[in-house]
DNA sequence: GCTGCATGATGAA
DNA sequence: TCATCCTGCAGCA
């Protein structure tokens, strides 16, 4: 499920599984069928992926961008010796991407679509920075504390614009902000130079170990009495998401939860009391 | 089988 | 603030 470590992993594996090869491409669905006769046959020469959004470049100058929105995904399978043995792709499969070795499948973006390189600039130009990129960290931070400073929304409500940074959804806000110890609803321009430091790195920390891991793990596993975050528990890796009534696993005072820039949000009244964060 | 919900984002009102 | 688009699946009958 689509926050930025899944995505920039999606761009990792699909280079290691197509790049620089020659994609067949269809659209069973049908949604995308020009773009995918398009794309039919052409090398994929790179995949960025920013924020939420990834980028496929293709021979011949175009980009492919998709974005998955709640519900999209991809489905990843080997070619097996006989083709016949490939499960086939669902009715709603938007697109199929074939290479050598390995046949990606599509389904439910928000966003698939062929984009010329201005296009795809354009987009990029919109989200702020993403904690996952390469860009020099200093910048990117400087970034996000101006993008900050510029808003009075709420900061529960800032770390899901992705024009303030990029990558970040509800889970990751709710942790972040539950780590940093933060209250979600001190306005963005109100946090003191230390906690937004603290939420970035944080932000960085979280979003890495959840693209290595291929989930997202931001409990400390000495806070539920494990040795390894690898020993949790699928209930035990989130410290307030989805957890409202549930005993903090710092301190025990039951998670509260409220809606935030239309979606659920989650925090501890004491580890994260009104104001704390400015 | 049906219902409701979900790790997202936009555009209208 | 709401309605809408995108799809799958858990939880229920």
């Amino acid at each position: 499920m689509p926050e930025g470590h899944t995505i920039h992993r999606y761009a990792r594996k699909h280079w290691d599984d197509l790049g620089g090869q020659k994609i067949a491409t269809s659209s069973p669905q049908g949604r995308f069928s020009s773009g995918a006769a398009r794309l039919d046959g052409r090398t994929l020469t790179a995949i960025k992926a920013h924020g939420k959004h990834l980028f496929y470049r293709w021979e011949g100058g175009e980009t492919l961008h998709i974005h998955l929105g709640l519900f999209g995904r991809f489905r990843r399978h080997t070619i097996p010796a006989n083709e016949a043995d490939l499960p086939p792709p669902s009715d709603g499969t938007r697109l199929v991407m074939t290479g050598e070795d390995v046949t990606i499948y599509l389904s439910g973006p928000t966003i698939c679509r062929l984009v010329d390189p201005d296009t795809e600039a354009s987009v990029r130009s919109r989200l702020g920075p993403d904690p996952l990129d390469d860009d020099s960290e200093i910048q990117k931070l400087k970034e996000f504390q101006a993008n900050l400073a510029r808003r009075s929304i709420p900061i529960g409500a800032a770390l899901l614009d992705q024009k303030v940074t990029a990558g970040i959804g509800n889970v990751y806000r709710a942790e972040a902000l539950f780590l940093a110890g933060i209250d979600p609803q001190i306005p963005a321009k109100d946090l003191s130079s230390e906690s937004a430091v603290q939420l970035w790195s944080l932000s960085t920390e979280l979003l890495r170990r959840g693209e290595r891991a291929g989930r997202i793990i931001t409990v400390d596993p000495t806070d539920v009495g494990a040795k390894r975050r690898s020993d949790l528990k699928k209930r035990e890796r989130l410290y307030v998401y989805k957890r409202q009534g549930e005993p903090c696993r710092r301190c025990g005072t039951p998670i509260s939860m409220s809606d935030m820039a239309n979606r659920h949000i989650w925090w501890c009244s004491s580890c994260q009391p009104a104001g704390s964060g400015a």
